[in-house]
RNA sequence: CGAGUUGACUAGACAAUCGCUGCUUUAUCGUUGUGCCUUAGGGUAAACAGAUAAAGGGGAGGAAAGUCCGGGCUCCAAUGAGCAGGGUGCCAGGUAACGCCUGGGCGGCGUAAGCCGACGACAAGUGCAGCAGAGAGAAGACCGCCGAUGGCCGCUUUGCGGAACAGGUAAGGCUGAAAGGGUGCGGUAAGAGCGCACCGGAUUACUGGUAACAGUAAUUGCAGGGUAAACUCCACCCGGAGCAAGACCAAAUAGGGUUUCAUGAUUAGUUUGACUAAUAUAAGCGUGGCUCGCGUGGAAACCGGGUAGGUUGCUUGAGCCUUAGAGCGAUUUAAGGCCUAGACGAAUGAUUGUCACUUUUCUUUGAAAAGAUACAAAACCCGGCUUAUGUGUCAGCUCACAUA
RNA sequence: GUCCUCAUAGUUUAACUGGAUAAAACUGCGGCCUCCUAAGCCGCUGCUCCAGGUUCGAGUCCUGGUGGGGACG
């Protein structure tokens, strides 16, 4: 089923959640990027499908403005690709330099990242 | 038409597709909580919360920023006052309040419109001023000037001349950020507010003004300058903390209290076992005692605190718009109308197209390409200040040039 | 979000109550010494975070900004 929603059961919300993902992570990563990975959690009734979280540090990114510019794109591609995705936690973190990509650059980055996710769950 | 100056407005527009988050309405589900009914079993969706779907409608700023001031609101402490500490500082007004705003005064800049100003007091007291310089605060003879007067020397001796001993002198030089009113004339041996004129100052009086202050007159030769973003003095203001304030609900695990039961301990009574009553929350082991260490403590009910988490505070407010009145103005009064973000690992977006805009290139119009805008995003709410910032429009005023 | 602190050579610290060339150690660079290195000796390296203001004079006082660090669930 093809689904372009996301609300609050896609999203990790409690630090709680966070820990699970940060203690046994599988890393990818780009120029920009870096994304930890957690299987989701099979005995919990609140998971049913994958699940985004993002830390975006105000180290990495100084204004506000371009920190919700980055978190509403990583949504937006994580909306549009979910449904290509295994049953997974992620999280998303950014290196410095990010705010000064544009949109376009931003999105054909993510987009590799699901590729090569989705590959190497497959195997 | 050019240059400038002040004030106000603006913060890309439209469409399509896919989303996020509140609100309203409708439909479906839903007895988990609350409510209602009850024959105490339960029932009730034409009860409220809650979930899902559909439709409608709303969704960042002029600075939302910095957190620099002032308030509302909440809690704490309170009988009030003072000290300490901090802040403000020409005058009047505005305001809930302010370090803000308006009007006025004074000073500075500018041809002008206009702009800028921590702008009380150093004659209440205490301090500070390196180096340089003669002298730095009731100042000072280094160079200089004079040497009239007194003394010295010479001569043509009731006088004249010389040197510069006593001494006089703040006009000039020198030092410094700063040297104790300024300019001119008189005066003198040389000078000096020593005298006079004007300017400046001080004191007193009067006039105008609510006041700051301004003006006029008279008197006074004139007076210890700078620094209070040095201590200080004077006047006025300030209790502390902050929505992570505060209020409510409250899981698992741990844990507090009370009661009951069970269990073992001690004592007493009855006594075959055991039971009853009282006492204690320990007993026990290392070790006989003290000390120290080790170690055990079941079940149920109720009460209270309270973590995770949730709900609330949370947006109707010193609110906005229009018109009229008062006021030079800030502002205020009245009437009518309007409801305009409430998120919480944190919404307000993404993609595409057309137009507008900007830049570049070619260029008669115009065409093409690129950019998709600057500064920057609410986090309880207001009033200000400060800082950042794109383009354009409107209005007032000033100066210069040209024409009439 | 609220509150609090700090900023001086490349690094770690000084600099009195505002007073004149901002000091020291280590490091770096150059030179001397040595066959070479080390050690030693000599020399060099500063917009006192930035911009204004007060003052004769500011690292120090005042105002505004920038950056770093910390506390509070």
């Amino acid at each position: 089923m093809v689904t372009y929603k996301f609300n609050r059961e896609s999203r990790l919300l409690t630090p709680g959640h966070f820990q699970r993902v940060f203690s046994k992570p599988t890393r990818y990563g780009s120029h920009h990027f870096t994304l930890l990975i957690t299987p989701s959690d099979k005995n919990s009734s609140d998971a049913p499908n994958n699940r985004l979280g993002l830390a975006i540090a105000k180290k990495r990114v100084k204004l506000a403005v371009q920190r919700n510019r980055i978190k509403r794109l990583v949504r937006e591609s994580f909306r549009l690709n979910q449904h290509n995705l295994p049953d997974i936690d992620i999280v998303v973190m950014v290196k410095s330099g990010i705010d000064q990509l544009d949109n376009n650059e931003i999105n054909q980055q993510l987009e590799k990242i699901w590729r090569k996710i989705n590959q190497r769950h497959k195997k």
